[in-house]
DNA sequence: CATGGGATTGACT
DNA sequence: GTCAATCCCATGC
């Protein structure tokens, strides 16, 4: 079933993980969210930290909708616009198990295992051909569509940790993963790259 | 008007 | 591990 706008309409730090484990859909391509970010006005790593402007007026409006930008001035990255209208929120979407239309994936990104299909918040968009022309577009409406989890599916393990790529505000525990999903952007940060990173010197 | 910096990825060492 | 690609936009003069 497809994700109402009173889903969105709540703080973004619940609306984040409820979203793992639900399905993304662009045409014929799909998959299972295994990864998101949340992202809110009151903290400066949020575009909408710097007030309604041109780039971030689609933060403002109604919840449900799908907030798409330029990243690094060649990717582009989902987000699903939360909290109440005049409140600047979304949940970035990070990564998906691909699910339906692999042979879509595999020639919008020109390679073969599942696992680099979309495994990366521009992967993904790649993947499932998603471009900043969706940006304000409605997910009830589509072409995007985001859809609760299919019945019966187990309630996914989360694994809380720090956002990823961002300079600002990096202590908020604001990412969510499914712990048993080998298709996560980054292997869990928090007790891999500890484990990972050299001795201080 | 000029500038700097990304919510990244892929190629390369 | 390092680094360039590439462009919109927020900021500052």
């Amino acid at each position: 079933m497809t994700l109402q706008p009173e889903f969105f309409d709540r703080p973004v730090e619940e609306v984040a993980p409820e979203l793992v484990g639900c399905v993304l859909r662009h045409g014929d391509a799909a998959g299972r969210i295994v990864e998101t970010e949340a992202y809110h006005e009151r903290e400066p790593a949020c575009h909408a930290y710097a007030g309604l402007t041109a780039r971030t007026g689609v933060l403002f409006g109604r919840p449900g909708a799908a907030y798409v930008y330029r990243s690094y001035g060649t990717h582009a990255l989902l987000n699903a616009v939360s909290e109440s209208e005049g409140v600047g929120a979304a949940v970035l979407i990070r990564a998906l198990e691909p699910l339906d239309g692999l042979h879509l994936m595999r020639k919008r990104r020109r390679l073969e295992r599942p696992d680099d299909l979309c495994s990366g918040p521009g992967k993904l968009t790649q993947a499932l051909g998603i471009w900043l022309d969706l940006n304000g577009s409605s997910l009830q409406e589509g072409p995007i569509e985001l859809l609760a989890p299919p019945a019966g599916a187990p309630r996914p393990r989360l694994v809380v940790g720090e956002r990823i790529g961002i300079n600002r505000a990096v202590e908020l525990p604001w990412r969510f993963c499914d712990a048993d999903s080998r298709h996560v952007s980054r292997p869990w940060p928090p007790a891999m790259r500890m484990r990972s990173r050299r001795a201080a010197a």
